[in-house]
DNA sequence: ATCCGGTCCT
DNA sequence: AGGACGGGAT
């Protein structure tokens, strides 16, 4: 009965009713969607489409077409999506983890438990929590939720982020409140994405307009 | 000019 | 805690 519980789920709700279901990750296999999740590392979604595209016409969108990719050529079909030179090297460490934990199939790791799985790829340099939750909740199907800076701000304007408050107890605090269950998780992150970019933007958000403004302390004085 | 589904290094 | 990494869209 905790209020924070409440708004949580009435955040859910309110994007669910408004935006309808989103079908996520963008992403036609497990390996894009885990080539994805590392290029969109601070990095507009639209640049990484451009990447992608460069991948998948290199034949180089699976686990071996990628690996028999040379580093500059890779840096080149990437570049679009920012950051190439380190993205590169990351996109490596991913396939030498695949290859090493794996026998080079993504798949391969289907049958891993999370509690096992998360900290071995949190080992590998270059993915980082929310890296290491977006491919095991999209690519892999396992019950994890992804926290991200759009989550952060939008929780942030309802009061639902204290001093300090770090990755894993934002991610606790809103599993708390949901069923344990990896179609919730899946589908609350991409409707905070899809919100996000609809209503809550970084410079003047569209509070007036959104569908969650109800839940705001004072509905009447918006941010901004 | 500002912003972007972060992470690592110093 | 502060800086580096970066091209592309709005």
């Amino acid at each position: 009965m905790s209020r924070r519980g409440d708004v949580i789920r009435g955040l859910y709700e309110a994007f669910a009713q408004a935006l309808g279901p989103s079908r996520w990750w963008p992403g036609e296999t497990p390996f894009e969607v885990a080539v994805g999740a590392i290029l969109t590392q601070n990095t507009n979604w639209k640049n990484v489409e451009q990447a992608i595209a460069n991948l998948k016409a290199a034949g180089a969108m699976t686990e071996k077409g990628l690996r028999a990719l040379s580093p500059s050529v890779l840096e080149d079909l990437i570049r679009p999506a920012g950051y190439y030179r380190v993205k590169t090297k990351r996109l490596t460490e991913f396939l030498d983890f695949l290859e090493q934990e794996s026998g080079l199939d993504i798949e391969a790791l289907r049958g891993e438990s999370l509690h096992d799985l998360r900290p071995r790829l949190l080992s590998v340099r270059g993915i980082g929590p929310e890296t290491a939750d977006s491919i095991l909740c999209y690519a892999l199907d396992m019950p994890t939720f992804v926290v991200d800076a759009y989550t952060f701000r939008m929780f942030a304007r309802h009061g639902l982020v204290h001093e300090g408050m770090d990755y894993h107890e934002l991610q606790e605090s809103i599993t708390d409140a949901l069923p344990q269950s990896v179609t919730d998780y899946n589908e609350f992150h991409a409707l905070i994405v899809r919100a996000s970019k609809e209503w809550c933007s970084k410079s003047r958000p569209r509070c007036a307009a959104c569908p969650a403004r109800g839940l705001l302390d004072d509905p009447e004085r918006l941010p901004q």
